[in-house]
DNA sequence: TTGTCGTAGTATGGATACATTCAACAAGCT
DNA sequence: AGCTTGTTGAATGTATCCATACTACGACAA
C-alpha cells in the first residue's frame, strides 16, 4: 500500500504543478479545468486507458464537479476520453490500427496543406517561417517546443486561409501526441525543420513532400516499437473502447500510472 | 410541454416533434437530449445564428438545465453551436469560405476514401452497395433518406476499415446539411448512387471520382446560391436576425499560448 | 465447488438553489 | 448633446444535495 501511495503522490504532486501552471486567467473555471485536464493527458500525467474520477479530480484542483464534468465532455467530443455510462470517463486508449489511420490521414491531410501553402509562399511567409524553424530546431522539449511547434505549423499550412484543415490537423495530433513522448530526443532532428522551410521556399514540391512523408512515417514507427515494447511488457491487450457496455468486468484501474510517471517530459 | 408563446408556435410545434420522436432509448437524459438538440440543429428547426437559451430548451424539452447544458457541450466540439461565455450558445453560422473549405476537404477525404475503399472491393460489397443505392435513388426525403445515406456511404466509404476517416467524412457533412435544405428536390437525380456503384464495382476508378466532384460540386454550388440569396434578402455577414451584436470583445484567448484556444475556431 | 441471487457500497447523472457576469437602461457630469 | 457611470435585469456558471445505476461481495442452494 505505500508505494502506490508515493505512486500517487508524485503524480499529485506533478499534477499540482500543471494546475497552478493554468490555474489563472480564464473566464470560466470549466475553461481552466479544460485546459489543465487537456495539457495533463496530452502531456501524459494521466496514462491512456486510466480512470479519471470526477470527485478526485475536483478535490486536486480545488472546485467542485460540475466544470470537471463540463470539461471532461469536451474531450470527449476531442476524442481524448471515453465516457461509459454511470461507470465514468478514462483516458483514451488508441490501437495500433487507429494510430496507423491517424498517421494516414494525417499524410493525407497535410501533404494537401502543404500544397495548398505553397502555391501562395512568398517572401515574408518564408522568412517567417525560417526564424520558427531555428526555434524549432533548436528547442526540444518543453512548453516553449510545443508552442513554437504550433506557430510553426500554422504558418505553414496557412491557417489563416485554412482554418479547418489546420484545426483537423492539430487534432489528429492531439490524439497520437502523447504515445511519443519520450521518443522525441532519439535521432539526429537538427535542422529537419529547417530543411522543409529550404524546400518550401524553393518551391520544391516533391521534396518537401518526401520530407513530410518521412517525418510522419517515422514518428509512426516510433510510437509503433513503443506500442509493441509496451504491450510485451505489461498491458495485455486493450480492446475496442467504444461506449459499448459488457466490457470484461475484471479490467480494474490499469497498474500503469508508473509507466505514464517514467515517460513524463523530464526536462520540463 | 405547454406552448410558452404564441409567435413562435409553428417552431415550437416541430421541435416538438423532434422531441417526441426521439425521447425515449437512451442510457441518459444527457444523450437524449443531445440527440434532440443535433437532430433540430441539422435538420434546421433552429436557424443558424439563433441563439439558445438553456432554460427554454430544458422546459420545452421536459428535464433540467443541467442536461441540456451537457448536451450544448458537446455540440460545443462538434461545431455546431458557439459558446459565448456568460452570454449562452447560438447556432454556428458558416461563412462561405467556410462552407467552400469544408467542400474541399470533403472532396479530399471522400475521394481517398474511395480510392481506399475501391482496392477493397469484391462481390458482397458491391451487392450490398446496389440495394442501398436502389433506397437511396427512391427516397429523397425524411429521416429514412438520411438513416439510409449514412449506412450507404459507411459501405462504400469502408467504415469498418476506416473509422476515423469515416467518422471526420460525417462530421463534415453533418456541417453543412442544414444549409441545403430545400435543395435537395432539384435536378434529375434520378439513379445518380447507382450510377455511383457501377463505376465503383466496375473498378473504374476515374469515373467514379469524376461523379463524386461532380455531386460535391453541385451541391456546394447549391449552397452558394441558396447563401447569395439569403446574403441579399437579410444578413449581411455573419449575423443573423438578432439585431445585436456578433463579437462583443476581441475575445482575449487564454495567456497559456496559443494552445488553449484551439476550442473556439469554426465559429468564425 | 459452482452458480445464482440479494444486498451494500460507490460513483455518476440529474435537480434545485445560489453567485457571478454581462448587457441594457437611465441618470448625472463635462 | 455626448459621454461616462451606476443600477437593474436576465441568463449563465457553479455548488450542494438527492436519486439512480453499476459493481462487488457474500450467502445460499444445487
Amino acid at each position: 500500500m505505500a508505494p502506490r501511495q508515493g505512486h500517487n503522490l508524485s503524480k499529485n504532486a506533478r499534477f499540482a504543478e500543471v494546475v497552478d501552471e493554468l490555474a489563472g486567467g480564464y473566464r470560466t473555471i470549466g475553461q481552466m479545468v479544460y485546459a489543465v485536464l487537456k495539457e495533463a493527458i496530452t502531456s501524459g500525467t494521466f496514462a491512456p486507458g486510466e480512470w479519471l474520477r470526477q470527485e478526485s479530480l475536483a478535490e486536486a484542483i480545488g472546485v467542485s464537479r460540475i466544470p470537471v464534468r463540463t470539461a471532461l465532455l469536451q474531450l470527449e467530443s476531442d476524442g481524448l476520453v471515453t465516457f461509459h455510462p454511470h461507470r465514468g470517463a478514462r483516458v483514451c486508449t488508441l490501437s495500433p490500427a487507429q494510430i496507423n489511420e491517424i498517421y494516414r490521414l494525417r499524410t493525407l491531410l497535410e501533404s494537401y496543406a502543404l500544397r495548398l501553402s505553397m502555391t501562395r509562399m512568398n517572401p515574408d511567409r518564408a522568412e517567417a517561417l525560417r526564424k520558427l524553424a531555428a526555434r524549432l530546431d533548436e528547442e526540444h522539449e518543453g512548453k516553449e517546443f510545443l508552442d513554437v511547434r504550433v506557430r510553426f505549423y500554422r504558418e505553414l499550412y496557412d491557417s489563416e486561409n485554412n482554418p479547418l484543415l489546420v484545426q483537423m490537423i492539430e487534432e489528429l495530433r492531439g490524439h497520437v501526441g502523447r504515445y511519443l513522448l519520450g521518443f522525441r530526443f532519439s535521432g539526429s532532428h537538427k535542422r529537419q525543420h529547417s530543411d522543409l522551410v529550404e524546400h518550401v521556399a524553393g518551391g520544391d514540391l516533391s521534396s518537401a513532400e518526401a520530407w513530410l512523408y518521412s517525418h510522419l512515417e517515422g514518428v509512426r514507427q516510433g510510437i509503433e516499437s513503443i506500442l509493441l515494447d509496451e504491450g510485451g511488457d505489461a498491458a495485455p491487450d486493450e480492446n475496442a473502447e467504444v461506449e459499448d457496455d459488457g466490457e470484461p468486468p475484471a479490467d480494474p484501474s490499469p497498474p500503469g500510472g508508473g509507466q505514464a510517471a517514467s515517460r513524463a517530459q523530464a526536462a520540463g
